[in-house]
DNA sequence: AAGTGGTCTAGACCACTTG
DNA sequence: AAGTGGTCTAGACCACTTT
């Protein structure tokens, strides 16, 4: 069981669940407590916050609904890690006519260090000129290339990504992140709209320049809130579409 | 006050608060509980139903949670009313290239009674041939028409409308529903892509046959989960973006 | 059998709004 | 002052998983 000082309630601003809520998001985003690793149980959390076990399960619910923890019945309760199934799909909304998800074929087709631009600088929160990443990657659906990713990250939060990590990687991108840099995305803001493919996307896709393509913008966020990725992906709709599913009852 | 019959928890399905929950969500759908009304209080549901406060409360919340009622603390309960501003925002996700969002002015183009193809029966739960209305609508952003929308919605939910209602309405068309019709819409599943404009949305929109335009499908569901209304809408998507907003800590 | 989360209770007290 | 929701407590008991 992880061992963690006894965190003081009373340092944190705001009322107890939310003190504990941020104090439980900070430890995770500082890798106190790993995904995959099991939390202390119910009783001894809430003995270690100070505060009645109700209050302590008011924090980790929100934090569930959040996508950041996991509980299973009778198991436990664990930081979520990248790699389950449902989560990948919190981020990969493309599915084909019928609906299906199918998990997508990455090639990495570009990858640098370059200085910020301002726009980079300015979605990420760091200054002009600033060390980042830039990478592209085709992603194939049923053997199709289907999109063209532009992806810009903070190089300082990064460091020592390397192409070799990249390609040779199993799973997601994201999960990436969390393993080797300790990153955890938690949610993202996606902006779409319809434009016709550059001469570079049309290329990657196959596609005739000028075709409608489908661009989405997302700005990923930790679980600390701050914006760590910034993202451009062209996608040939063509077979496949964007899909929101919203809550249902 | 409002008052109900002394709704027997034993008589549903599933734990306690489920219970509790769907019941609420079937007086809502039926209109015994009306919009913008208040709701008896927390004690006195608590007591209707059986259950002791903190039972009734879970059930509440995850109601508010689900955008069906909304608490005011220090005042009450009320079941959502879609005249309310933010409501407005949770389905019409379209800002410009700043973030800005915009009440959109509506023109109605087109208004008939047909019956159902097999796609629209499929969709909305309906048999081929059952009758529907169909009506397509063209919204305008900073006085420029943007969106072009085909919408179906089974005619014997919405028996006795008329373009009348329809063109003399104050608000949104959700809720025209909600007020003459007793229909709440409550979330919706939405599918996106590029495609090419057709002539017809092209002539609406004012743009060349072809360009690229953003496809938005959407099935929208009433409180108890029930599709109700079918819409395509074709956005001009050269000066506003679809914003997914995913939920943040 | 032991340990975990899931549900439920019956209160207490606080914060906010209204008359 | 009265009425509302918001937070918190300290238990009880159940359902599920693991040993």
């Amino acid at each position: 069981m992880t061992q963690l000082p006894a965190a003081s309630i009373s340092a944190q601003p705001g009322i107890a669940y939310r003190k504990v809520k941020s104090i439980l998001i900070s430890e995770i985003a500082s890798g106190a407590l790993q995904p995959g690793v099991k939390f202390p149980n119910e009783t001894a959390l809430a003995k270690r916050f100070g505060v009645s076990v109700g209050t302590l399960r008011r924090a980790v619910e929100e934090l569930v609904a959040e996508n950041i923890l996991v509980r299973q019945h009778g198991r436990g309760t664990f930081v979520r890690s990248l790699d389950e199934e449902r989560f990948l799909f919190q981020f990969f909304k493309l599915a084909d006519r019928d609906g299906n998800f199918e998990y997508p074929k990455v090639e990495l087709v570009a990858f640098s260090q370059a200085q910020a631009t301002s726009q980079e600088a300015k979605v990420l929160g760091l200054q002009s000129g600033d060390a980042v990443f830039r990478l592209e990657n085709v992603l194939s659906l049923q053997d199709r290339a289907t999109v063209h990713d532009r992806i810009s990250i903070d190089a300082k939060l990064f460091e020592g990504l390397t192409q070799q990590c990249l390609t040779q990687r199993a799973g997601t991108i994201y999960e990436l992140y969390q393993r080797r840099f300790g990153v955890t995305i938690a949610c993202a803001d996606e902006r779409l709209r319809a434009e016709d493919a550059d001469a570079r996307s049309a290329e990657l896709l196959g596609i005739a320049p000028g075709a409608s393509v489908l661009r989405i913008e997302r700005v990923a966020f930790t679980v600390e809130n701050r914006p760590c990725e910034w993202r451009i992906s062209i996608v040939n709709s063509s077979r496949v579409d964007y899909v929101s599913r919203s809550a249902h009852n």
